[in-house]
DNA sequence: CACCAGGCAAGTA
DNA sequence: TACTTGCATGGT
């Protein structure tokens, strides 16, 4: 993807997620997600940083790494109470080691010991799959669909519905599919551009007062200004 | 001290 | 259907 040969864009609301999406890249840079070494570490990592910052889900993965059980077999002969208590920095350790759990077993009961075969599904629904997993939400697995089986799926977040909301392109009741059509109607089902644009919204949304109007502090904002 | 972080499910009315 | 609450650690 170049940012500097833009792709086909039909609509006023493309052309203003288009504008945003240049101005995040510009000023932030390609952020090369998902930081995840393989596959599998992407989906447990997704689950969790479920409402919680990255930092603390680092070390989390690191003692996963550290003790060998960052692999679908190690994963799964690693007693709950066990797993909960490797990943307690990542936070809510008891639910989330039933979550990583509830996934392992829809893995390996769908598509035995080999993820490729998970990743590389073109006949069913994956998405209806995921989500049927008590643990994986919508964000969640739209995360997994986007950055480990890289499907184009635009992924919504918290800072999704702030960064719109805050340039009046969405309401605040605005719901998850809602937000997600917004995006994938009119924009090109590309991967790797919704990949990029949804790291640097999360990296952008950062920077936005949780509640407070739009002002010159806002980033895009800003960056206009300059 | 309060508040936040790359959500989700279960309970209540 | 539409709110509300529990889950929990670590950083600012």
């Amino acid at each position: 993807m170049k940012s500097n040969s833009p792709y086909p864009i039909h609509t006023e609301t493309g052309r203003r997620l288009m504008e945003m999406f240049e101005l995040m890249l510009e000023h932030f840079g390609p952020q090369n997600w998902w930081p995840a070494d393989g596959e599998l570490e992407m989906m447990v990592g997704a689950v969790l940083t479920q409402n919680t910052n990255w930092k603390n889900v680092e070390k989390a993965l690191r003692s996963l790494k550290d003790g060998g059980y960052l692999s679908l077999e190690g994963l799964d002969g690693l007693p709950a109470e066990e797993l909960a208590q490797l990943i307690r920095p990542a936070g809510y350790y008891n639910i989330k080691a039933k979550r990583l759990k509830n996934l392992l077993r829809f893995l390996m009961d769908q598509y035995g010991s080999d993820l490729s075969l998970f990743l590389q599904d073109a006949t069913r629904s994956l998405r209806e799959g995921l989500l049927s997993v008590k643990g994986i939400g919508p964000e969640t697995a739209d995360s997994i669909l986007l950055y480990a089986a890289h499907r184009p799926v635009f992924v919504i977040d918290a800072y999704t519905y702030r960064i719109l909301y805050r340039h009046d392109m969405a309401d605040d009741q605005a719901g998850y599919e809602e937000l997600q059509d917004l995006f994938m109607d009119h924009l090109p089902e590309d991967a790797p551009l919704f990949n990029e644009f949804h790291a640097l919204i999360v990296k952008t949304g950062k920077h936005y007062c949780k509640k407070r109007p739009l002002c010159a502090k806002c980033p895009l904002e800003a960056w206009r200004m300059e």
